[in-house]
RNA sequence: GGCGAGGUAGCUCAGUUGGUUAGAGCGCAUGAUUCAUAAUCAUGAGGUCGCCGGUUCAAUCCCGGCUCUCGCUACCA
């Protein structure tokens, strides 16, 4: 089943460019990516690994607008943050790139040509209004002009405020931008569609009935949506910040994010090497994409539906998800500060770069969401990393250079039992293996520290100290025994702890001995000198993970104080135009199929409404009935779930919570609110 | 609401193609030990395997329903 491949190109998820990487990408996806690659690499293989910043996107484009900077100054200033924590935490990437790089644009554009040049894509015209000195076309609500039926001249292209028409941008005589003040042409613009649909049944026999071996969380989420029945889905957007669409006629648009980001691993391979093609087109090169769980959907279908359309890529052979990690029980989030982040782990924590790989991997939410917790931290490091790792290498050490000076003695009384044991720690390297090839990284490194348990209990065992005075030349054997296992660690330690096996291989002053020959033939021959112990780990004291918890408190503290940033003035008149209510709410119902939404019904006096909001997460249905709230009354009419909603109740946001406005003292429903 | 994944010891997780006493690590208790960063080693306590029903001689494992967590998705002006 096992197919001996050339080559392996691995990439690892594009992060998204704007914020720092946090703990959570790192147990989800780019540790395990770095222990499969540093594994790989041991072996021998002919292996890439691809990464880079995804820098395309609305929510960049919003976070410019709010600094006040451009986009490619947000991604700029993240790009840098998170190549250079990646590099200084270890993860071993052949390259991290970028995609406002000049190779991506062109990669990127030109996968969409050989598309669109093959008649892939499904094309939807509509005419729109252009503003021509802007030189893009113009959303509705951007379009101003005179209402056809009341004459009003400041009519919006998708309703009149007057009459409260609902408007085409074409219904409107002598239209004007609304930005620019100039006049509009229409023009016509197109649309681009990737037809899913068409792939379906490819991507069924690929996925169902080849990769049966996938995980379960992947494969029953593809399974899912190929049983639903997939549907186009557009590959452009009219934005400015992207890769334009490299078509006439498509100024103004371009490559939806989630065509462009993936391209971004050819292309940083393209960048990578001039002979990238066998990494991408090669039937012999194993393809694997380590994601989140988020990304699941994108990697299994979406892309590999690209790859086929494009024609001469191969497929994914493999992409393990792994689930989300929490943080003390909450779930991590970038905007609520709520996360520990890479870079500021580095600084408090230099060179204990191996502490929160090892961390991270032992609790890999490999099969479901798990949790990271700051003690969780401090027990692994403690009665893990320094008890049981540190600790054997140390003994063995400090008893190599008590009784031979730090030579390694030569070894002539085995014993049968002795024998066995070092045939265990064979068959338990085979075993990191065979967990490593089939992404179980927790059993890989759960396995790896069964080595130094086992050389703990032998030493207790078979206690040299006692021996030393009695019985020499088992006290040699016994030592020499340990300084194998000793060696093994250093070696079976480098795709997880990679700074701590240097270290190892440092003090060992081990030379020209590869992953292979572990089990095969010795490590050391007698003689050879070892230097003096130093630690591998420290202790790590409760202050120090109590300064940790109280951070994270401050963190959830600020973002409680943390206002809302004031939006720009307005004029009077502008507030004018809402005209807010107070009604009494009269009846209330959930929406049948939905989670969140309510069907209220609410008595303004003069007349019944029925408003559809989305509160059932905060409200049920009976707490609201009898209360009197606020009603933006004036607001568009809009269907929702097929229950035509007429206005809009207030609510005020309370973290995630939503609560009602209410008058203070009850006043005649009807009554307007300024 | 639809779909997917998960709910097993105090914590983090394995596992059982259904079959006598359900496993590991950490934590806890007791004992041993001193080469070692009060580290190590041994032993032990602790679980109606989410809830309810069904199939079966027998279910934690199969089937149906329910419930909780997470994700995708729809809808939240």
């Amino acid at each position: 089943m096992q197919k001996n491949w050339k080559r392996y190109t691995v990439t690892s998820a594009l992060p998204y460019a704007n914020g720092p990487i946090h703990i959570g990408h790192l147990a989800g996806v780019y540790i395990p990516a770095d222990i499969y690659v540093r594994y790989l690499r041991i072996k021998g293989k002919d292996v890439i690994f691809i990464c880079g910043s995804d820098e395309h996107g609305v929510p960049i484009t919003i976070k410019a607008l709010q600094e006040k900077v451009t986009p490619q100054q947000i991604v700029d200033r993240y790009h840098a943050m998170i190549k250079k924590s990646f590099e200084d935490f270890g993860i071993s990437f052949d390259i991290y790139s970028r995609t406002t790089n000049k190779v991506h644009y062109e990669t990127a554009s030109q996968f969409f040509k050989t598309l669109y040049n093959k008649g892939i894509f499904i094309e939807k015209t509509t005419e729109q209004y252009y503003d021509t000195e802007l030189n893009q076309f113009l959303a509705d609500r951007y379009i101003v002009g005179t209402c056809p039926h009341c004459g009003n001249e400041k009519a919006y292209g998708d309703q009149c405020e007057k009459c409260g028409t609902s408007l085409n941008p074409t219904d409107l005589i002598n239209p004007r931008s609304a930005i620019s003040g100039s006049e509009l042409v229409l023009k016509e613009t197109k649309h681009w569609f990737l037809p899913l649909d068409k792939f379906e049944s490819a991507l069924r026999k690929w996925i169902l009935e080849e990769h049966t071996e996938w995980k379960s969380n992947v494969y029953g989420q593809c399974k899912s949506w190929l049983d639903m029945g997939l549907q186009p889905r557009a590959v452009s957007r009219d934005l400015e910040w992207g890769v334009p669409v490299p078509v006439e006629g498509a100024q103004g648009k371009v490559l939806y994010v989630w065509f462009d980001a993936p391209i971004g691993y050819i292309s940083a391979t393209k960048e990578l090497s001039s002979d990238w093609e066998k990494y991408w087109k090669d039937k012999d090169t194993c393809l694997i994409h380590f994601i989140g769980k988020d990304n699941i959907v994108f990697h299994c279908i979406v892309f590999p539906a690209m790859l086929m359309a494009e024609g001469s890529y191969i497929l994914p052979e493999n992409v393990p998800a792994n689930e989300f990690l929490n943080l003390e029980g909450d779930k991590i989030s970038t905007s609520r500060n709520w996360a520990v982040w890479l870079h500021e782990y580095l600084q408090e924590f230099p060179g204990k770069q191996d502490v929160l790989r090892y961390v991270l991997t032992a609790n890999m939410p490999e099969t479901k969401d798990n949790d990271f917790t700051w003690k969780d931290f401090q027990t692994r490091n403690n009665s893990e990393l320094v008890a049981i790792l540190g600790n054997f290498v140390n003994r063995t050490l400090v008893l190599t250079h008590k009784y031979f000076n730090g030579s390694v003695p030569l070894c002539q009384d085995i014993k049968q039992e002795e024998f066995e044991m070092l045939n265990e720690i064979a068959q338990i390297k085979s075993n990191i293996e065979l967990n490593i090839e089939t992404f179980k990284f927790r059993d890989a490194l759960k396995e790896y520290m069964n080595i130094a348990r086992l050389g703990n209990k032998y030493l207790t065992e078979t206690e040299p100290w006692k021996l030393i005075n009695k019985d020499i030349e088992r006290t040699k054997a016994i030592i020499a025994i340990c300084l194998e296992i000793t060696g093994t660690l250093a070696i079976l330690g480098q795709p997880f702890l990679p700074f701590t096996s240097e270290k190892l291989y440092k003090m060992l002053n081990l030379e020209n001995i590869t992953w292979d020959d572990v089990g095969k033939k010795p490590i050391f021959k007698a003689g050879h000198v070892v230097n003096k112990a130093e630690l591998l780990f420290d202790k790590i004291e409760d202050s120090v993970i109590e300064y940790q918890i109280n951070k994270l408190k401050a963190s959830k503290q600020n973002f409680q104080n943390n206002y809302v940033q004031l939006k720009n003035n307005i004029s009077y008149d502008e507030f004018a135009k809402m005209d807010v209510r107070i009604a009494t709410i009269t009846h209330a119902e959930k929406v049948p199929k939905t989670d969140n939404l309510l069907k209220i019904t609410v008595d303004l006096g003069f007349e019944q409404r029925i408003v559809v909001s989305g509160v059932a997460h905060c409200y049920k249905p009976e707490e609201l009935i009898g209360k009197q709230v606020c009603l933006l009354a004036n607001l568009e009419p809009r269907k929702i779930k097929g229950i035509e909603s007429k206005g809009m109740i207030l609510f005020v946001e309370n973290g995630e919570q939503l609560v009602a406005l209410s008058p203070i003292n009850s006043v005649k429903n009807g009554s307007v609110v300024k």
